[in-house]
DNA sequence: CTCCTGCGCTTGATCGTTCCAAGGGAGCAT
DNA sequence: ATGCTCCCTTGGAACGATCAAGCGCAGGAG
């Protein structure tokens, strides 16, 4: 069937006028874009010529309707994050987007309310605008992942599941402690023997692992690490009070931290007291912020390997989406060090 | 007609499902949701109900192959960006995101490609996956703009059309120029008269608006500006290089800079010849990145009001996506000033 | 010569919603 | 009782793609 004459010239082609434009039927245009080895070659070229003639893209309405398949991932904003998450975040996400780009899907972003965790999932997840979800703030015992198996709703989390050894569901997370052990051990090589952690309280998963790389790295050379931990709320003010009574009282040479914020507030410290950073004391942050890269002298920080985790994460997501699917372990990638002035 | 029995039951509900369990028509249901007002009182409560116990909610992709439309904006991520269009982007995602949300719009990102700028906007377009495109990048004379508008594609620019006077599009944009004007007033009220300013090269629009502003505010006071402005690459190092010139030539007593990053440089010229930011030498910054906030002694910072940027441009949207469509005029909203150590 | 097989393409049905034009029931006036 | 509104409701069609059969033709085996 042909168009009706006297149509808007802006409508956008179907696949009826690339089928009647090629003299063929409205499935081997559907073939040819999908499934071109079906298709005779010259029957191909034809079809092909007719649609770049028309400049013909699919309805994705259409094909998302008949497929039960948006092409979409969910991923969801959260209100108010700390700066430091932020930051890993906002290079996460750019990632997520090439990364998927590449294979054919793209990134709808939601809103949730700082109170409900669970905003915003039920809606996409009930009308199908999405495939799929990455859920990014699995830790402290969060109930999206829960929620959504209960659903049956495919996921992908960046994060391990802490709370849970039974969870079967897909997931991709850095190793923290690889992460802090590689930067206690740069120390040490440096010559450090005192090495002091700042790290977040103890209810933190993560927290709990990047400690235990610290560690882990100091028992291995013999060293004590009695009176040189401590644990604080995740802010500047806290790291710079914590670092001073550290000082004080066990005199370390170095300091590793769980976030580059805690870090900030131990260079405030260090500037108090006259002491240069990298010279008189080193510093090593967590999460390569924008911020390590630009103060004085530069914070040496582990830096997440963001791109992998996103490729990987797509990687499971195609897996999980593919009929049937296949779901592989989680995976666990190894960060490293950007060695800065500060160390 | 009813549903098959026997079919996996962890299909959503249709809306002939919800039709059947209040014993009503599908279009009944259709109106319970679009036009409530159409149905009485009671039928519409029992549709409601109907809806309640089903958990229905309609499918997107029927609904979006129906009307055209898909109540999705597409915005693109630049690759590569600097660290303060960094920050600033990340925090005007997030007010999109929100805005846009409560206007029931979600937001598809997608990948653009450093070389082609139009990467990307053509096959969403064409697939009508998106019904509106969020442009941030109209500096420099980028061509989405005609281009867009040539497609007849509904856009709404984060940026004057320097470029055009002529363009009808519509736009919403930070002054600027104001916000350095802003920045100059508070060091001048401080009682510092040789101001310098650091800004980008002549042949960026924005750097030469933000210009203006300082530039204003000392011609309003009968201040001379010859011999205190620096244009070079918006870089730490740059900024760093262009204070320790001026400093020796000029002795300016303060810094207003076109970016963070350049303001940041300016703190390592102080830090350098043992100047105290805020104390011997005041400076000011551009886009209160994360930076400005967490760096010693803190860093006085024009802020863009991002959250009423991202408001402006939905209400923007919805204007462009009624039938039929309004079209305001181009709106410039005033920044204000983050006071902190420097300054 | 007939039958079967497989390739390449066409045809009709379907996904779940909204639009359209017509159907139907209650209420009121005649 | 009949006719006429006025609303609300109804079935059919359409949006543009894919799925599942089906059809004609060529070539080989019987």
């Amino acid at each position: 069937m042909s168009r009706i004459p006297g149509r808007v010239p802006t409508q956008p082609p179907t696949l009826a006028d690339v089928a009647e434009l090629a003299g063929v039927s409205r499935q081997t245009v559907s073939n040819a874009v999908n499934n071109p080895d079906l298709l005779r070659a010259d029957t191909l070229v034809r079809v092909q010529e007719a649609i770049e003639q028309l400049g013909y893209s699919p309805n994705r309405a259409a094909r998302n309707l008949r497929t039960r398949a948006s092409h979409l991932i969910g991923l969801r904003m959260n209100p108010g994050q700390e700066f430091t998450a932020n930051a890993a975040m906002d290079r996460f996400v750019h990632s997520l987007v090439e990364t998927s780009g590449e294979a054919g899907y793209h990134v709808l972003l939601f809103a949730g309310s700082g109170t409900d965790p669970l905003a915003g999932y039920d809606d996409l997840l009930r009308s199908t605008a999405v495939d799929a979800f990455v859920v990014t703030d699995t830790y402290l015992g969060n109930p999206q992942a829960a929620w959504l198996r209960e659903r049956r709703a495919p996921f992908v989390a960046f994060g391990r599941p802490w709370d849970d050894a039974e969870a079967t569901h897909p997931w991709v997370d850095v190793d923290g402690a690889a992460g802090t052990e590689l930067a206690a051990r740069h120390l040490l090589d440096k010559g450090h023997e005192r090495i002091a952690w700042i790290g977040w309280r103890k209810d933190s998963w993560i927290g709990e692992d990047r400690r235990a790389g610290w560690s882990r790295a100091l028992k291995a050379r013999g060293l004590s690490t009695s009176g040189l931990a401590s644990r604080v709320e995740d802010t500047i003010h806290s790291g710079r009070e914590a670092s001073a009574v550290l000082l004080d009282e066990a005199h370390p040479s170095a300091f590793v931290c769980a976030s580059d914020t805690l870090a900030m507030g131990v260079l405030h410290t260090l500037a108090d007291r006259g002491l240069r950073a990298g010279q008189d004391v080193a510093v090593i942050g967590f999460d390569d912020s924008q911020v390590a890269q630009v103060v004085r002298p530069g914070l040496t920080s582990v830096r997440q390997p963001l791109e992998d985790v996103a490729s990987q994460i797509v990687n499971a997501l195609e897996g999980l989406l593919a009929h049937p699917p296949r779901v592989g372990p989680g995976i666990l990638l190894t960060p490293t060090l950007a060695v800065r002035g500060s160390s």
